[in-house]
DNA sequence: ATCGTAGTTGACAGCGCTGTCTGATTACGT
DNA sequence: ACGTAATCAGACAGCGCTGTCAACTACGAT
């Protein structure tokens, strides 16, 4: 029943019009103190809410940001969630989940209608939608304001925010070589996320800064998955010649690598040092711990949805803002002196 | 631009009058098969979207499905989104998630506000909050109809979808019992959710009905985290006298119970089975993979969605709908044989 | 031809807010 | 005292739809 209260009864109740409710609901200036505080008592006598619908009817906006993914890590999108809530909640927004399948032919279907029916004042991309051009493009059309997580490509065609993945990935090969690891194998993520190339990149440019070579074979492509980490460890380690560390461009596959070992009876790490990335909640949920880079990844939401709400914008010629978070090593019992 | 494109637009373009149009967008009875298609023409000509808010606020649907949890498994949460989105998708409504802090002690003003504001057409309730008394009256009160996922109590008291949880922690038991096992350790679920009494009770009848007794320190609590189940494996484990197999509530715990096991040099399954519950991704990412139970949990959220979405409801006197999908028993490589 | 009935369509009034514009009040300098 | 500008408040028109109700059509039964 408290649903019927409108607008019209907190006017009534504190003698005001209900533009000047507004006024006060809005905090727009120029209203009394005196005023202000008579409608405020109002609003929480009568537990009086704005109903979203008709706010975003006659104003310009929808109280709602939208989250696009497809195929996430679970870890990594309920992280996006929590971080993007907490920062709308404050302002009375809330947020629209909008899984994705971006290998379809259909994807603008998928994006173009919601876009329409539901006006979101913003939308936080994640990867690999936030480099699918159909998705970008359908967003710029209907005008609605978006912000990237970790964009691979295309850099500086939207706001963004992220970590410096290529410096994490050089940062967790240095510390490799640093316990004397010489030769290191490294799993490429999955291609279509942009992130992978970085942290490829990373691990390329310590080694060659350490004047370390990697040979080819000591390169396997990956796809994130646990599974695709676990065959491209099986193609790393068996046979007599294999490296003393694996670096994988995520928690799930390097995983897969520590299920490889296991197997083998690769003892981790006296005999093999494993690294992962991202610091999923899997990477402390094995034996031993897994060594990984902390993202922030809540943070990272929480940023966008900040540049969301206070209306991220660019003049023309100009960068659009983006916006590099601090990313962590996280070193753990998974990575140890090489065996001599 | 395309959003420009209203009702109106559709009406003067195929000559009818913006209610026919309504009409047809609604599939209401009573309009001729050829203006229905001169309808339809229009609307795809124009691409054209009915604005969601307009329509929430003139009628009784806000194509809204609320989604509450707290401090979700995310393998769980996840699933749980996507199974709902699949069916909301469908029929063009849209999720909004919304993570609750059951433990704080505002969640009345957690809740309230959101239901007032937003005016959902239902909400989908996973545990814990799905038996917190506080949220729930504030959904009747608010009269937005919701479907509880697993309740562990007041069971009567909405629609719900869920599983047998007691029969299948009373097969997982069997299915331990036929390996030879005589002593078996479980790990009770965190005490806030009602599946954790339901699968203890499964294990507890199971365990009678085999004529095994089971001793008050093979029982440990848990609260369905790694960590506690990490601590409960160590009292269950150290110390000479040890069961041969554990059975954990969920998945993160009996990782740890692998954990330990690991630890102790403890061999799974030679020496020691475990089992687990859930059949989270991280049941795969351990070596030996966990023998676990399925919960069909995208397919219960998407059940739970159909009934909102079909204004589920019941009579004076009747018992609200229920539905109990079924899960099945994963035995992988965690389980085997007692040795001899 | 008349009536009844079901099927089909449209006019119109809001839903609960915000934006715009206009009017009333106050503050302050001369 | 008056004028002018700033400050404050309200009237009113929609936003884009759906619900209600009235009207009109077609057609078989009387």
């Amino acid at each position: 029943m408290s649903s019927k209260i409108t607008i019209h009864d907190v006017a009534r109740q504190s003698g005001v019009s209900i533009k000047t409710v507004s006024r006060v609901l809005n905090r727009e200036p120029n209203v009394k103190a005196d005023t202000r505080d008579r409608v405020q008592a109002a609003v929480a006598a009568l537990r009086y809410r704005p109903n979203i619908s008709a706010r975003s009817l006659a104003g310009s906006k929808a109280y709602l940001i939208g989250v696009f993914f497809d195929n996430p890590s679970p870890g990594y999108i309920t992280d996006v969630q929590l971080g993007a809530i907490a920062r709308c909640r404050e302002e009375g927004y809330h947020l629209i989940v909008e899984p994705l399948d971006s290998t379809a032919d259909n994807v603008e279907d998928q994006v173009a209608p919601m876009l329409a029916t539901l006006r979101m004042d913003g939308v936080i991309l994640t990867a690999p939608v936030c480099d699918h051009p159909v998705v970008l493009a359908a967003l710029e059309r209907e005008e609605v304001p978006y912000v990237r997580i970790s964009p691979g490509s295309d850099l500086d065609r939207s706001a963004r925010v992220g970590m410096d993945d290529r410096l994490a990935a050089y940062e967790m090969t240095k510390h490799l070589i640093e316990l004397g690891h010489r030769d290191i194998g490294f799993i490429i993520g999955h291609p279509d996320h942009g992130a992978s190339h970085l942290r490829h990149q990373g691990f390329m440019e310590a080694m060659a800064d350490s004047g370390l070579t990697v040979r080819p074979e000591r390169v396997e492509q990956g796809y994130f998955s646990f599974r695709s980490g676990f065959e491209a460890a099986e193609r790393l380690l068996t046979g007599g010649d294999r490296p003393t560390a694996v670096f994988a461009s995520n928690d799930d596959m390097a995983l897969g690598v520590m299920a490889v070992a296991n197997r083998l009876r690769l003892n981790v790490p006296e005999t093999l040092s494993v690294a992962g990335f991202d610091d999923t909640p899997g990477a402390k949920v094995v034996w031993p711990q897994l060594t990984t880079v902390r993202q922030p990844i809540a943070a990272m939401a929480g940023a966008a949805a900040d540049m969301l709400l206070n209306g991220v914008s660019w003049g023309e010629g100009e960068l659009p803002p983006s916006k590099l978070l601090d990313f962590e090593l996280v070193v753990r019992e998974s990575t140890g002196p090489v065996a001599v």
